[in-house]
DNA sequence: TTTCATATGTCAACCGGTTGACATATATTT
DNA sequence: AAATATATGTCAACCGGTTGACATATGAAA
């Protein structure tokens, strides 16, 4: 049976209140009594049982995370980042992988909620999910709008687009086509797309968008068919890139003499697996300490004026593939 | 203020006790009762709060996750698995990112326990830390020996070693390297090295192995400036696998005529990002499967029998590195 | 000597929900 | 008519820990 607090008092010959004491760090306590203390927990290997506490104070020190995937290397460290930096303030992650499914976020939003998590950081499908408004729950978006009261994290997508669309026409490119998701996700993301074509039309250059969802290799194949003449792409996410690089060196394209590609996120792992990709690089780590540093400050209701949209600058890095 | 079980009975007009035999359907309840609070519940957006639940039934539903990141591929398909098995069986996962360090392992298994998680999934750091044998805590270890009372799930990890060594002697290789991580750690990916030897014997070949931590980099150039003759290599890991296709390139060594590479995992993300690395895929679906499944039949205390050690089968991936 | 500080104990209420025992009333079945 | 089932309410204890109020005793400072 599990040692509670009054095995410990029990076994240190003070009171359980006198235990709490020293738990707590609470009003006056001997130096005698706090070593007696600390003794009987290590001898019967006690832990304060944090769900007892959490029902008293109100408070759990839990952050849900909802991404849809840890698969994925943007998300993949991204929520890594944010564990860490969670965990050195003392907080727990409860990870949510919600795969772009509305019904599973419903479900992970109303768990996160009966365990009285104290936030909530969300990047995942947000279209018809309207459930993020939740009354004394704070609630930070990574790369999604999910509501108009709820703060955004995202890196620089207008300039990020820009920097790319720029690169491809500055090394030569006339067809360039972009590459994104679906265009009905409310994201920051939609800036590159944004971008691509102001940059696009600044130069006299006609711009053709194609959107993904699930089949990338679907829709490029059908790109390179409809578009025989294309010279560069700008894919708004490393694995697509990826995927144009493989599709345009089946088609006998010389990368980057007769084609380039260029991508957006340049995580870790895609500069360790694919480090020929020229990309936009996002601040992953800078990302997910602001998005901390806004949910701390509305969990401690510090900042109920916390900017609304935090962008953090992205950085060119280009290789061999332009 | 949040809504509780007295909040909603007023609404409803029934008592507490009625609310809460309609939350856990006991007892005899009535259909126009049953409609008349799950609306009072609706209309104060009350949730049930799994805390003071939690308290009182004893169970948090809880599984403590430790792996050292989910930047890695491997492990961030592996969570994902492991969440979303789980989820699908009404659990939840803390997750913690060791990083590898026995310190923060520590920390989490401390935090795991004042947290009285259900229990735990672990695929970290292990030398040193003698802290998973726990009382009445069901632990289960995923390519990781963390005690002779903790059930390990891993892949055949001596049939992948043993495949990859034999795929680079079929295809011609004579001077084979394998690189692995720390011998130190007590891990069946140790049995990646003993085939690697084995089989290296069995025909008559010098096997050696050269060890990395941390930085792959150094270790590799060092291997090549060592070894010249390199002629195949076995790493038993993508990343690393991937950093060695980068350097022999930069040597001047043509990938697959004069030199081959295999590597180890196979994920997702490595085949999408790099799917000219022949590999040995571990079949990490079914390893999240498999151990959700033995934790779940300890917690459940219907598996004291589990078997200690399930290992299951890889698959040779053959693509342009051999 | 008096006042204040230190140290520890007792007691009980609370955090939100669960649940068993028992009560009362009504309806159905034997 | 009697027994059983259905439906809902009251009450209180419990889950483990927190904490304030108050008590008692001892030691130090004014």
């Amino acid at each position: 049976m599990k040692p509670k607090i009054s095995d410990v008092a029990k076994v240190a010959g003070v009171s359980p209140t006198t235990v709490s004491r020293v738990l707590n760090n609470r009003g006056y306590i001997g130096e005698e009594t706090r070593k007696k203390v600390h003794e009987a927990m290590k001898q019967l290997n006690y832990f304060p049982n944090d769900v007892a506490r959490s029902l008293f104070i109100k408070k759990t020190f839990l952050i849900g995370v909802i991404f849809p995937t840890t698969t994925n290397p943007f998300y993949g460290q991204l929520i890594f980042h944010i564990e860490n930096i969670a965990a050195s303030l003392g907080y727990k992650v409860l990870l949510c992988n919600s795969q772009g499914q509305e019904d599973k976020e419903r479900s992970y939003l109303r768990m996160l909620q009966r365990n009285q998590v104290d936030g909530i950081i969300a990047g995942a499908h947000n279209r018809g999910v309207k459930e993020y408004d939740i009354p004394n729950l704070p609630v930070v978006g990574v790369d999604r709008y999910l509501s108009e009261n709820i703060p955004v994290v995202s890196s620089d997508n207008y300039d990020g687009g820009r920097q790319a669309t720029q690169l491809l026409i500055n090394k030569g490119c006339r067809n360039i086509i972009h590459i994104n998701g679906p265009s009905y996700l409310e994201t920051p993301a939609n800036l590159r797309r944004k971008a691509y074509e102001d940059v696009m039309k600044d130069n006299q250059l006609n711009p053709v968008t194609y959107e993904t969802e699930g089949d990338n290799q679907a829709v490029i194949k059908q790109l390179f068919d409809e578009i025989p003449l294309v010279d560069g792409i700008f894919a708004s996410d490393d694995l697509i890139a990826s995927a144009v690089i493989r599709e345009a060196k089946l088609r006998g394209r010389n990368i980057p003499a007769d084609f380039k590609v260029i991508g957006y996120d340049g995580t870790e792992t895609t500069r360790l697996l694919l480090p020929e990709l020229s990309t936009i690089q996002q601040p992953i780590r800078e990302i997910a300490e602001k998005t901390i540093e806004i949910l701390i400050k509305e969990i401690n209701e510090e900042g109920d004026d916390s900017q609304m949209e935090t962008i953090l600058p992205v950085r060119l890095i280009e290789s061999e593939t332009t």
